[in-house]
DNA sequence: CAGATCTCAGTTTCACTGACATTC
DNA sequence: CGAATGTCAGTGTAACTGAGATCT
């Protein structure tokens, strides 16, 4: 029973679940060692590729409450890796930015979720590579609305 | 700040990632209101594509311990979402069936992850959903090596 | 005033680890 | 014996909801 593989005709919808499943799955293994969750890696490249979002902007970027995030995001300035002023440049928005400590655990993290896509990706070409990438993109897209 | 879309080169992983997320996000909240978790959907899933599943299979299957899974059946079990016989055919594993109300439920939920999907699949060609599809398939069989 | 933000506090829930008996 | 299964029990933690203050 254990050895066979499901693979009946499922819809798209489900199968984008079982690798969504699949990948948080393969993700949470390999960042619990670097004592990481997807929201707190998800939080750093957030933050990487736009340094100055907000508590709130980052919430809704990595799908958590605002809350949820605060207290994330406190855990992380305790730990030097994410940085805000002691004081709102406008408003109360207190923009986020990484710390050199923080890159540099964004970087291990990084090369140990790269590892987990090249396991993913293996076996498909690059043609289907690219075409993976338009169709996530229009999935996120959509999805955001 | 809000109403900007990140649209960076980023990596097929991280795109996959924010699909994984965008998408649980939307499964959960639609299969809220039907009292139901993603992981609670998918053992039906499951179930109703190869009935006879054991309470491990399931747990492979829905990326959960068997523990996990065995709180879930028994909860099932009482709910008259699935039946197990009361003695092993053999071994000490246990088959599960959907029952008449287990079908009916996984109906409604199917239901509702079909509006996702379909939002999801919103902008895409026929051939665009044929590329993903087959790119899913390949991840999700590479990431269960 | 409405709307957004940051934050403190309490709670819940889902899945986890550990341990044991059973069966092939 | 090893390996897999089902199950009971306890633990943990990451998210949640609720409430309050501040700012435009």
């Amino acid at each position: 029973m254990t050895q066979e593989r499901i693979d009946l005709d499922t819809s798209l919808g489900y199968l984008l679940k079982e690798a969504a499943s699949a990948l948080r799955a393969a993700m949470e293994d390999v960042l619990r060692p670097l004592g990481m969750t997807i929201t707190h890696y998800s939080c750093l490249e957030l933050l990487a590729q736009r340094p100055g979002l907000s508590n709130s902007d980052l919430a809704r970027g990595a799908f958590v409450t605002r809350q949820s995030m605060n207290v994330l995001l406190h855990t992380l300035e305790g730990d030097g890796i994410v940085e805000r002023p002691a004081t709102p440049t406008s408003g109360k928005v207190l923009p986020a930015r990484l710390t050199a400590k923080g890159h540099e655990t964004l970087a291990a993290a990084s090369a140990a979720v790269r590892d987990v896509e090249r396991r993913m990706l293996h076996g498909m070409t690059d043609a289907e590579q690219q075409a993976a990438l338009r169709a996530l993109r229009s999935m996120v897209a959509a999805l955001r609305i």
